[in-house]
DNA sequence: CTCTGGCTTTACGTTTACGTAAACGTAAGG
DNA sequence: CCTTACGTTTACGTAAACGTAAAGCCAGAG
Protein backbone atom coordinates (compact mmCIF):
# COMPACT_ATOMS: atom_id res chain seq x y z
CA UNK A 1 0.00 0.00 0.00
CA UNK A 2 1.38 3.41 -0.88
CA UNK A 3 2.36 6.01 1.25
CA UNK A 4 -0.24 8.31 1.59
CA UNK A 5 -2.98 6.18 0.03
CA UNK A 6 -6.26 7.14 1.55
CA UNK A 7 -7.35 5.16 4.85
CA UNK A 8 -10.95 4.01 3.74
CA UNK A 9 -12.01 2.51 0.73
CA UNK A 10 -13.05 4.99 -2.00
CA UNK A 11 -15.81 6.68 -0.99
CA UNK A 12 -19.11 5.20 -2.85
CA UNK A 13 -20.79 7.76 -5.05
CA UNK A 14 -24.33 8.47 -6.32
CA UNK A 15 -25.59 9.72 -9.59
CA UNK A 16 -28.55 11.95 -9.71
CA UNK A 17 -31.16 9.98 -10.78
CA UNK A 18 -29.96 7.35 -7.88
CA UNK A 19 -30.21 9.91 -5.27
CA UNK A 20 -33.93 11.55 -6.71
CA UNK A 21 -35.05 7.69 -6.49
CA UNK A 22 -33.79 7.22 -2.80
CA UNK A 23 -35.42 10.31 -1.88
CA UNK A 24 -38.86 10.09 -3.94
CA UNK A 25 -37.72 13.18 -6.22
CA UNK A 26 -36.95 13.93 -9.68
CA UNK A 27 -33.92 15.19 -10.81
CA UNK A 28 -35.57 18.55 -11.69
CA UNK A 29 -35.93 18.65 -7.91
CA UNK A 30 -32.24 18.32 -7.41
CA UNK A 31 -30.76 20.54 -9.41
CA UNK A 32 -33.03 23.25 -8.41
CA UNK A 33 -31.30 22.57 -4.59
CA UNK A 34 -28.47 23.34 -6.23
CA UNK A 35 -29.62 26.11 -7.84
CA UNK A 36 -30.46 27.01 -4.38
CA UNK A 37 -27.15 26.21 -2.82
CA UNK A 38 -27.99 23.57 -1.07
CA UNK A 39 -26.40 21.10 -2.62
CA UNK A 40 -22.70 21.29 -4.28
CA UNK A 41 -21.97 17.94 -6.15
CA UNK A 42 -18.60 17.94 -7.42
CA UNK A 43 -18.31 17.24 -11.39
CA UNK A 44 -17.06 14.58 -12.97
CA UNK A 45 -16.73 15.65 -16.78
CA UNK A 46 -20.04 17.74 -16.88
CA UNK A 47 -21.93 14.91 -14.43
CA UNK A 48 -22.96 15.51 -10.74
CA UNK A 49 -21.19 13.08 -8.06
CA UNK A 50 -22.69 13.17 -5.12
CA UNK A 51 -21.34 11.61 -1.95
CA UNK A 52 -22.43 10.56 1.60
CA UNK A 53 -22.45 14.41 2.88
CA UNK A 54 -25.00 14.99 0.11
CA UNK A 55 -27.29 12.31 1.14
CA UNK A 56 -27.22 13.26 4.61
CA UNK A 57 -27.74 17.01 3.47
CA UNK A 58 -30.90 15.59 1.61
CA UNK A 59 -32.06 13.88 4.44
CA UNK A 60 -32.35 17.38 6.81
CA UNK A 61 -34.04 19.34 3.30
CA UNK A 62 -36.22 16.36 3.54
CA UNK A 63 -36.87 16.75 7.41
CA UNK A 64 -37.28 20.61 6.74
CA UNK A 65 -39.76 20.07 4.06
CA UNK A 66 -42.20 18.42 6.11
CA UNK A 67 -41.74 21.04 8.55
CA UNK A 68 -43.13 23.11 6.19
CA UNK A 69 -39.92 25.55 5.84
CA UNK A 70 -39.27 27.26 2.60
CA UNK A 71 -35.99 26.45 0.59
CA UNK A 72 -34.28 29.61 1.97
CA UNK A 73 -34.99 28.35 5.25
CA UNK A 74 -33.86 25.26 4.64
CA UNK A 75 -30.44 26.72 3.50
CA UNK A 76 -30.02 28.66 6.56
CA UNK A 77 -30.56 25.98 8.88
CA UNK A 78 -28.22 23.18 6.55
CA UNK A 79 -25.77 25.99 7.75
CA UNK A 80 -26.32 25.81 11.37
CA UNK A 81 -24.72 21.88 10.75
CA UNK A 82 -21.40 23.43 8.79
CA UNK A 83 -20.32 25.38 12.10
CA UNK A 84 -17.14 24.11 12.58
CA UNK A 85 -14.78 26.37 10.70
CA UNK A 86 -16.45 30.01 11.59
CA UNK A 87 -15.11 33.11 12.57
CA UNK A 88 -16.20 34.59 15.62
CA UNK A 89 -18.83 37.47 13.98
CA UNK A 90 -20.17 34.17 12.15
CA UNK A 91 -20.43 32.01 15.20
CA UNK A 92 -22.53 34.70 17.01
CA UNK A 93 -24.79 35.02 13.90
CA UNK A 94 -25.21 31.56 13.77
CA UNK A 95 -25.92 31.10 17.21
CA UNK A 96 -29.00 33.84 17.05
CA UNK A 97 -29.99 31.57 13.85
CA UNK A 98 -29.93 28.71 16.13
CA UNK A 99 -31.62 30.59 19.23
CA UNK A 100 -34.48 31.81 16.57
CA UNK A 101 -35.41 28.40 15.26
CA UNK A 102 -35.33 26.91 18.39
CA UNK A 103 -37.94 29.05 19.53
CA UNK A 104 -40.35 28.72 16.55
CA UNK A 105 -40.10 25.02 16.37
CA UNK A 106 -41.03 25.13 20.36
CA UNK A 107 -44.22 26.60 19.27
CA UNK A 108 -44.63 24.27 16.70
CA UNK A 109 -44.17 21.56 18.80
CA UNK A 110 -46.65 22.99 20.77
CA UNK A 111 -49.09 23.40 18.09
CA UNK A 112 -48.80 19.79 17.14
CA UNK A 113 -49.57 18.23 20.03
CA UNK A 114 -52.59 20.79 20.45
CA UNK A 115 -53.99 19.34 17.10
CA UNK A 116 -52.96 16.04 18.37
CA UNK A 117 -55.21 16.29 21.21
CA UNK A 118 -57.91 18.21 19.08
CA UNK A 119 -58.18 15.43 16.26
CA UNK A 120 -57.86 12.51 18.91
CA UNK A 121 -60.96 14.19 20.46
CA UNK A 122 -62.72 14.14 17.63
CA UNK A 123 -61.75 10.24 16.36
CA UNK A 124 -62.94 9.46 19.76
CA UNK A 125 -66.36 11.42 18.76
CA UNK A 126 -66.80 10.27 15.41
CA UNK A 127 -66.36 6.62 16.06
CA UNK A 128 -68.61 7.01 19.46
CA UNK A 129 -71.34 8.48 17.03
CA UNK A 130 -70.55 5.69 14.19
CA UNK A 131 -71.05 2.60 17.49
CA UNK A 132 -73.95 4.34 18.44
CA UNK A 133 -75.55 3.68 14.89
CA UNK A 134 -74.12 0.41 15.01
CA UNK A 135 -71.96 1.73 11.51
CA UNK A 136 -68.28 0.99 13.23
CA UNK A 137 -67.26 -2.44 11.11
CA UNK A 138 -65.71 -2.33 7.76
CA UNK B 1 -88.20 40.18 27.61
CA UNK B 2 -90.23 38.75 24.88
CA UNK B 3 -90.60 35.11 24.08
CA UNK B 4 -88.79 33.82 21.65
CA UNK B 5 -86.24 36.90 22.44
CA UNK B 6 -82.48 35.01 22.15
CA UNK B 7 -81.21 33.96 25.71
CA UNK B 8 -77.74 35.31 25.36
CA UNK B 9 -76.74 39.14 24.73
CA UNK B 10 -76.58 40.50 21.31
CA UNK B 11 -73.37 38.50 19.88
CA UNK B 12 -70.33 40.35 19.43
CA UNK B 13 -69.21 41.10 16.04
CA UNK B 14 -65.72 42.18 13.82
CA UNK B 15 -65.44 44.16 10.75
CA UNK B 16 -62.77 42.49 8.27
CA UNK B 17 -60.30 45.10 9.77
CA UNK B 18 -60.82 44.30 13.06
CA UNK B 19 -59.84 40.73 12.41
CA UNK B 20 -57.40 41.49 9.93
CA UNK B 21 -55.48 43.63 12.75
CA UNK B 22 -56.08 40.71 15.50
CA UNK B 23 -54.59 38.03 13.77
CA UNK B 24 -52.08 40.09 12.13
CA UNK B 25 -53.47 39.67 8.40
CA UNK B 26 -54.20 42.14 5.95
CA UNK B 27 -57.99 42.18 4.84
CA UNK B 28 -57.27 40.63 1.60
CA UNK B 29 -55.84 36.99 3.31
CA UNK B 30 -59.13 37.13 5.25
CA UNK B 31 -61.35 37.19 1.75
CA UNK B 32 -59.08 35.33 0.32
CA UNK B 33 -59.88 32.75 2.70
CA UNK B 34 -63.37 33.43 1.92
CA UNK B 35 -63.04 33.08 -1.46
CA UNK B 36 -60.96 29.10 -0.35
CA UNK B 37 -64.12 28.48 1.88
CA UNK B 38 -62.19 28.58 5.37
CA UNK B 39 -64.46 31.52 5.95
CA UNK B 40 -68.15 32.46 5.14
CA UNK B 41 -69.33 35.58 7.09
CA UNK B 42 -72.76 36.88 7.01
CA UNK B 43 -73.57 40.54 5.42
CA UNK B 44 -74.62 43.29 6.56
CA UNK B 45 -75.56 45.22 3.10
CA UNK B 46 -72.57 44.54 1.17
CA UNK B 47 -70.66 44.68 4.21
CA UNK B 48 -68.92 41.63 6.01
CA UNK B 49 -69.90 40.68 9.54
CA UNK B 50 -67.88 38.22 11.34
CA UNK B 51 -68.84 36.54 15.01
CA UNK B 52 -67.25 34.63 17.48
CA UNK B 53 -67.04 31.50 15.84
CA UNK B 54 -65.15 33.25 12.71
CA UNK B 55 -62.82 33.82 15.03
CA UNK B 56 -62.11 30.84 16.43
CA UNK B 57 -62.02 29.41 12.79
CA UNK B 58 -59.25 31.70 11.95
CA UNK B 59 -57.28 30.58 15.26
CA UNK B 60 -57.58 26.93 13.78
CA UNK B 61 -56.33 28.62 10.45
CA UNK B 62 -52.74 30.08 11.77
CA UNK B 63 -52.11 27.13 13.45
CA UNK B 64 -52.37 25.15 10.74
CA UNK B 65 -50.13 28.08 8.77
CA UNK B 66 -47.55 27.60 11.73
CA UNK B 67 -47.73 23.58 10.63
CA UNK B 68 -47.14 24.55 7.06
CA UNK B 69 -50.64 23.19 5.86
CA UNK B 70 -51.91 23.96 2.83
CA UNK B 71 -54.66 26.32 2.16
CA UNK B 72 -57.11 23.25 0.74
CA UNK B 73 -55.16 21.13 3.95
CA UNK B 74 -56.78 23.88 6.32
CA UNK B 75 -59.99 23.78 4.79
CA UNK B 76 -60.22 19.47 5.01
CA UNK B 77 -58.79 20.54 8.60
CA UNK B 78 -61.54 23.03 9.27
CA UNK B 79 -64.34 20.35 8.20
CA UNK B 80 -63.04 17.35 10.81
CA UNK B 81 -64.57 20.01 13.60
CA UNK B 82 -67.71 20.55 11.91
CA UNK B 83 -68.35 16.82 12.71
CA UNK B 84 -71.98 17.32 14.35
CA UNK B 85 -74.26 17.02 11.39
CA UNK B 86 -72.94 14.36 9.06
CA UNK B 87 -74.32 11.20 7.85
CA UNK B 88 -72.74 7.86 8.10
CA UNK B 89 -70.73 8.03 4.74
CA UNK B 90 -69.59 11.44 5.28
CA UNK B 91 -68.75 10.23 8.62
CA UNK B 92 -66.66 7.64 7.59
CA UNK B 93 -64.71 9.53 5.61
CA UNK B 94 -64.10 12.24 7.89
CA UNK B 95 -62.59 9.39 10.15
CA UNK B 96 -60.32 8.57 7.47
CA UNK B 97 -59.16 11.95 6.81
CA UNK B 98 -58.35 12.43 10.57
CA UNK B 99 -56.47 9.36 11.04
CA UNK B 100 -54.90 10.40 7.69
CA UNK B 101 -54.06 13.30 9.62
CA UNK B 102 -52.85 11.91 12.92
CA UNK B 103 -50.14 10.05 11.36
CA UNK B 104 -48.34 12.52 9.56
CA UNK B 105 -48.32 15.05 12.37
CA UNK B 106 -46.96 12.54 14.64
CA UNK B 107 -44.05 12.11 11.69
CA UNK B 108 -43.88 16.04 12.54
CA UNK B 109 -43.72 15.85 16.08
CA UNK B 110 -40.94 13.06 15.81
CA UNK B 111 -39.45 15.26 13.36
CA UNK B 112 -39.58 18.82 15.51
CA UNK B 113 -38.53 17.21 18.30
CA UNK B 114 -35.31 15.76 16.55
CA UNK B 115 -34.38 19.09 15.14
CA UNK B 116 -35.27 20.47 18.68
CA UNK B 117 -32.37 18.01 19.75
CA UNK B 118 -29.89 18.95 17.00
CA UNK B 119 -30.46 22.54 17.39
CA UNK B 120 -29.51 22.29 20.45
CA UNK B 121 -26.34 20.16 20.43
CA UNK B 122 -25.48 23.09 17.59
CA UNK B 123 -26.09 25.68 20.28
CA UNK B 124 -23.96 23.97 23.06
CA UNK B 125 -21.03 23.47 20.35
CA UNK B 126 -21.07 27.50 19.17
CA UNK B 127 -21.22 28.81 23.12
CA UNK B 128 -19.03 26.26 24.00
CA UNK B 129 -16.60 27.43 20.54
CA UNK B 130 -17.50 30.67 22.14
CA UNK B 131 -16.67 30.45 25.73
CA UNK B 132 -13.11 29.25 25.00
CA UNK B 133 -12.53 32.24 22.44
CA UNK B 134 -13.42 34.12 25.42
CA UNK B 135 -15.68 35.81 23.36
CA UNK B 136 -19.05 34.28 24.65
CA UNK B 137 -20.18 38.32 26.19
CA UNK B 138 -22.25 40.83 24.55
C1' DC C 1 -73.31 68.92 -0.35
C1' DT C 2 -68.82 67.42 -0.12
C1' DC C 3 -65.31 65.03 1.86
C1' DT C 4 -63.26 61.47 4.36
C1' DG C 5 -62.77 56.71 6.05
C1' DG C 6 -63.78 52.22 5.61
C1' DC C 7 -65.71 48.62 3.02
C1' DT C 8 -66.47 46.46 -1.52
C1' DT C 9 -65.28 44.04 -6.23
C1' DT C 10 -62.30 43.19 -10.19
C1' DA C 11 -58.23 42.06 -12.00
C1' DC C 12 -53.55 41.92 -12.95
C1' DG C 13 -48.78 41.21 -10.61
C1' DT C 14 -45.42 38.48 -7.70
C1' DT C 15 -42.87 34.84 -5.36
C1' DT C 16 -41.93 30.02 -4.45
C1' DA C 17 -41.02 25.45 -5.89
C1' DC C 18 -40.79 23.05 -8.95
C1' DG C 19 -42.86 20.70 -14.03
C1' DT C 20 -42.01 20.22 -18.75
C1' DA C 21 -40.21 20.61 -23.27
C1' DA C 22 -36.28 21.40 -26.43
C1' DA C 23 -31.83 20.56 -27.84
C1' DC C 24 -27.49 18.67 -27.08
C1' DG C 25 -23.29 15.54 -25.00
C1' DT C 26 -21.56 10.93 -24.10
C1' DA C 27 -20.83 6.10 -22.93
C1' DA C 28 -22.50 1.32 -23.73
C1' DG C 29 -24.49 -2.18 -26.64
C1' DG C 30 -25.92 -4.49 -30.96
C1' DC D 1 -22.69 3.51 -37.19
C1' DC D 2 -27.03 3.81 -34.99
C1' DT D 3 -29.88 3.51 -31.14
C1' DT D 4 -30.76 3.69 -26.32
C1' DA D 5 -30.16 5.46 -21.86
C1' DC D 6 -28.71 8.52 -19.02
C1' DG D 7 -26.91 13.08 -18.20
C1' DT D 8 -26.67 18.24 -19.25
C1' DT D 9 -28.35 23.43 -19.97
C1' DT D 10 -31.83 26.82 -21.16
C1' DA D 11 -36.11 28.50 -20.79
C1' DC D 12 -40.89 28.96 -20.62
C1' DG D 13 -45.11 27.20 -17.84
C1' DT D 14 -47.84 26.57 -13.51
C1' DA D 15 -50.22 26.36 -8.89
C1' DA D 16 -50.49 28.47 -4.41
C1' DA D 17 -51.00 32.41 -1.52
C1' DC D 18 -51.44 36.33 -1.38
C1' DG D 19 -49.97 41.91 -2.86
C1' DT D 20 -51.45 45.86 -5.12
C1' DA D 21 -53.78 49.14 -7.91
C1' DA D 22 -58.21 50.90 -9.76
C1' DA D 23 -62.74 52.23 -9.21
C1' DG D 24 -67.08 52.35 -6.87
C1' DC D 25 -70.62 52.20 -2.58
C1' DC D 26 -72.02 54.38 1.59
C1' DA D 27 -72.32 56.30 6.36
C1' DG D 28 -71.06 60.18 9.26
C1' DA D 29 -68.62 64.94 9.99
C1' DG D 30 -68.24 69.56 8.80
Amino acid sequence: MPDGAPVTAVEETYTISQLAEAFELTPRTIRYYEDEGLLTPRREGQQRVYTHRDWARLKLIMRGKRLGFTIAGIKDFLDLYEVGDAQVPQMRFLLNSARDRITTLEQQLRDVQQTLVDLREIEGLVVDHLARKGALDT
